[in-house]
DNA sequence: GCCCGAGGGTTTTTT
DNA sequence: ACCCTCGGGC
């Protein structure tokens, strides 16, 4: 790296957030504005440290999103070249689950663990409500789920686990998070959750791998660090305790994953736990137009609880913000999509345009209705292509044969396609298993052993097994992508498949044919990968990233963050809506309205919104909805036509 | 005991 | 639209 290059970085950034790229040593807090630079502040710093001849293995860079962590890879390789290769740019999971395939051990979790995801998760706990003989109308597996998710992201163990006020259940939960605990480890498995508080539990059990990692990472940077969980605030501190050299960038105007356990307190406290700590604000955006920001400025300073901060900037003042209240869903829909036919007739490239919605079920009117007027478009994030069940199912059949202990994916592919090895059966092995302290795998071996099982019975099940063995050892001399193919075709799954044409059969055929292709893919790029590395890039990567080229881009609020698009519509706001009436009434009234702030602060050009009158849920029932309070909080002349 | 189709209850946001 | 349960047919 030259110093050319370096005083042309200068040049390129803001007094500011020059500033925060040249402090090397010590805690900074970063408070970035929406659209102040923050990722190219990141970036520039990442560049700037090797350029003083830190050795780039000694950084660490901390991101939310697999989203944001490619594109701030790209970035530095763009900035850095080779040297880039070395650095650690990752998500809390992914940095999480690499230390601990080399360390677990350590704390007694074999390295070829398996990570849950939130299917598998609500599938184990289901098995432990059984196990408890409690009944699932009074005690939701959804809500038992929540409640270990959340102890897990304070890193409260079930011995710990008392009553949290909130909750008459907590005997049971604990009793129920003991269970799961127990099954998890069983099976080999490790939840997202565990993932962070199995490594704090490593770091603060081996002071020598803690020091090893503090001697790896003496510089650590973490984005968006207004959406840490305790969990992973306690992780970076102790990562950071011998160096202190940390950098967080955040904003607590877009902290909006309270309800996943994100403690806003993490970011406003930060001086507490770092005394020495230099602040730096970055208030000017170079992303909107005044409009625009007036707009998202207005909305925000209705919140009580926030750091005060004035974004400005020297953007042109753009065009007016639109409105639009449509007599229903369908009329809204077509609105946009005419409007988007528009721009993109004027110019606009599709996949510079987005359309936000605060719920998943959204999208569906926007789809048809795009289908109808020929719009490219994509829905990202939503349903989510891993979490499909014939994605889910093939990866079932790869997920045992790398470990064999994974019993929730071993029950899924143990009777599918049919094979005479029904509820029954099934329960009767895992009594066996049971008594005998075996695996449900290792217990099908011995299932001729079992009592009251038919012939039939055995030998399906031994036709099973063998199919498994077969496939481990193929395992050893094919590659993925070719094992793969067999087991789509030997198992009879992709066959099962056939068996009906309707549409939603070939649907899911083209999905496991996409699965296959994607694997093949990922052979070619990665020839020396086992089955667990494409297996561990998959559990932490919930979405075929591929988005891009002329397309308009759908997606909830939520996915809309570190995002910006040109053109943006954000539609749906209503009461009960946005703020969503569950948000309301868990007295999250000012993080629906900074998640309105969010998608604002994403347009650059030109804003559009929307509401309907009556709309469908997602039964389809009709209902009706009146303006969301947070509407009224945009100033009237920053709108071109009031129709309210 | 297994399989499959019919029918009723249920969705906030996600690594 | 998806998941679970239940009951008839084999």
């Amino acid at each position: 790296m030259d110093i050319c290059q370096i005083t042309d970085f200068e040049k390129e950034l803001n007094k500011e957030q020059w500033r925060a790229v040249q402090i090397i040593d010590g805690p900074i807090l970063v408070l970035a504005g929406a659209g102040s630079g923050k990722t190219r502040v990141i970036t520039y710093r990442i560049a700037y440290l090797t350029s003083k001849g830190i050795n780039p293995q000694n950084i660490l860079a901390v991101t939310f999103t697999n989203k944001a962590a490619d594109e701030m890879k790209s970035r530095v390789q763009y900035l850095l070249g080779n040297d880039a290769i070395d650095i650690w740019i990752k998500t809390y999971h992914s940095t999480c689950a690499r230390i601990l395939r080399n360390e677990s051990e350590k704390i007694g979790i074999p390295g070829n663990f398996v990570i849950y995801d939130e299917t598998d998760q609500l599938s184990l706990i289901k098995e432990c409500l059984n196990e408890l003989n409690l009944d699932t109308q009074d005690l939701k597996p959804e809500f038992v789920l929540q409640c270990i998710n959340r102890a897990k992201e304070n890193l409260i163990t079930p011995d710990e686990y008392t009553n949290s006020g909130y909750n008459m259940f907590s005997n049971t939960i604990r009793t129920i998070y003991k269970i799961y605990n127990q099954r998890l480890r069983e099976c080999n498995a490790l939840d997202f959750d565990d993932l962070i508080l199995k490594t704090v539990e490593l770091f603060r059990t081996h002071p020598e791998v803690l020091e090893k990692y503090q001697e790896r990472f003496k510089y650590i940077m973490v984005d968006e660090y207004q959406d840490t969980n305790h969990a992973q605030y306690v992780f970076t501190k102790l990562l950071a305790a011998k160096y202190r050299n940390l950098c967080v960038v955040g904003d607590d105007d877009q902290s909006i994953y309270s309800w996943r356990g994100a403690e806003i307190r993490n970011i406003l406290d930060f001086e507490k736990d770092y005394p020495e700590t230099r602040i730096i604000k970055l208030e000017q955006n170079y992303r909107s137009t005044k409009t625009i920001l007036k707009a998202a400025s207005e909305i925000v300073k209705n919140n009580t609880q926030r750091k005060k901060k004035v974004l400005w900037c020297e953007n042109e003042i753009g065009e007016p913000i639109e409105y639009f209240d449509a007599e229903d869903d369908r009329q809204e829909a077509e609105f946009v999509a005419r409007k988007i036919l528009e721009e993109h007739y004027r110019g606009r490239d599709y996949n510079e345009i987005a359309v936000f919605y605060r719920l998943n079920y959204q999208s569906r009117i926007f789809e048809e209705c795009f289908a109808e007027y020929k719009i490219p478009y994509e829905v990202i994030g939503a349903l989510k292509f891993y979490e499909r069940a014939e994605i889910k199912n093939m990866l079932a059949y790869l997920r045992v044969i790398n470990n064999p202990s994974d019993s929730v994916s071993l029950k899924r592919i143990i009777n599918l396609p049919s094979r005479n090895i029904g509820k029954e059966t099934v329960d009767k092995i895992i009594k066996f298993q049971k008594e005998n302290n075996l695996t449900l795998f290792e217990a099908l071996k011995h299932v001729s052993e079992i009592k009251g099982l038919t012939k039939r019975n055995i030998e399906s099940v031994q036709s099973f097994v063998m199919m498994i063995e077969k496939f481990t050892e193929m395992n050893k001399n094919l590659n993925l992508y070719d094992l793969s193919l067999r087991i789509a075709h030997e198992t009879g799954y992709l066959e099962h498949l056939r068996s009906r044409e309707t549409e939603e059969e070939i649907n899911r055929r083209k999905n496991v044919e996409e699965l296959l292709i994607s694997i093949n893919e990922y052979v070619k790029n990665n020839p020396s990968a086992t089955i667990q590395d494409y297996l561990e890039g998959i559990a932490l990567r919930s979405d075929i990233d591929d988005w891009s080229n002329e397309k308009v881009s759908l997606m909830t609020l939520h996915n809309a963050k570190g995002l910006e698009f040109e053109v943006v519509f954000i539609t749906g706001i209503e009461d009960r809506i946005l703020p969503h009436h569950r948000a309301l009434e868990e007295g999250r009234y000012e993080e629906e309205r900074r998640l309105l702030y969010v998608g604002i602060t994403r347009a650059k050009k030109k804003l559009y919104l929307t509401t309907a009158e009556k709309r469908k849920n997602y039964q389809g029932n009709h209902f009706y909805t009146r303006a969301s309070p947070f509407l009224k909080e945009i100033p009237d002349e920053l709108f071109a036509t009031i129709y309210r």
